[in-house]
DNA sequence: CGGTATCCACATGGATACTG
DNA sequence: CAGTATCCATGTGGATACCG
């Protein structure tokens, strides 16, 4: 039990929920994907309130998870767009979108996101081991820095 | 912007976030996903406030992401497990932490995440296309019905 | 266009006590 | 052990008006 709470509190999950574990955020983090950019075009796209999406927009600058920029030919104008660390949870959103699909709605979801070159459909998010195979819950195991194999715990056993 | 709303709207994502998407629920799923069952085990480890974890968990087992059972031995004794609707989530929960670690708190964390057999480390988490690329943002195309390759898109269109 | 300011209703969270 | 009941403080969300 000990070590149960020790694996809870190292975890970065807290952190990452910080940023985005919020409905509002969550829903401008899609909309954001969506290519959205404008204030208007979140408040009118999510029916969100003036105020609390301004709260949240400053959140997610603040959060380095979206960058604000003037317009050059409209001072007036603001763009809000995904920085890296932004785009960096494409993965998160297309996993829960993809599990949404599956075990909320039960059908794919229209328009489907598809590879831009091939125009076929991307492959269902998955956790993968080194060589590829997909891992479920029983085939994951919490390593402690010791316990991980020589090529991949060195650098960190070094420490 | 029509065409932006309509995207928004078809997403799943909203209705995966009914489910999770509000901070104890998420925070207790992880902890279940870390091994937790009880009641007094969630309530000690997380510090959450009994009503609101008695609430959450309500909640997750409405939508069946949990599995609630009385213990043979002891009927006092409740059991909450995740379903595999709930074990569904893992690569939401492995994406969210990893973009946590590179982005937040800019270390792997420990515990870290390993293949049980191999004891080597997970991959990153990351949207593939079916040849196994990696895709980024502007990989991707949000597509409509008819815009699919033919051998994914057929059955599709057949209707 | 992109916000603040204000007001109000309600939800959420924490603490604590009690119960089967 | 696994809750429910109660109370209270604060947060969140919606509506609306106003501003540079």
């Amino acid at each position: 039990m000990d070590k149960l709470r020790e694996k809870l509190d190292a975890c970065s999950l807290p952190a990452a929920l910080e940023a985005v574990g919020e409905r509002w955020s969550f829903l401008i983090l899609r909309a954001a994907f969506n290519g959205l950019r404008h204030f208007e075009e979140f408040q009118s796209a999510l029916g969100i309130a003036r105020n609390i999406l301004s709260d949240r927009l400053a959140r997610l600058v603040r959060h380095g998870i979206m960058g604000r920029a003037a317009l050059a030919d409209d001072r007036r104008k603001i763009e809000y767009r995904l920085t890296p660390k932004g785009e960096a949870l494409l993965p998160t959103m297309v996993a829960l979108r993809q599990w949404g699909e599956r075990w909320e709605t039960g059908v794919p979801a229209f328009p489907a996101l598809v590879d831009r070159n091939e125009l076929r459909p991307i492959q269902p998010v998955a956790v993968l081991a080194q060589d590829g195979r997909v891992l479920q819950l029983h085939d994951l195991h919490w390593a402690l820095p010791g316990e991980m194999a020589r090529d991949a715990g060195e650098a960190i056993a070094a420490e």
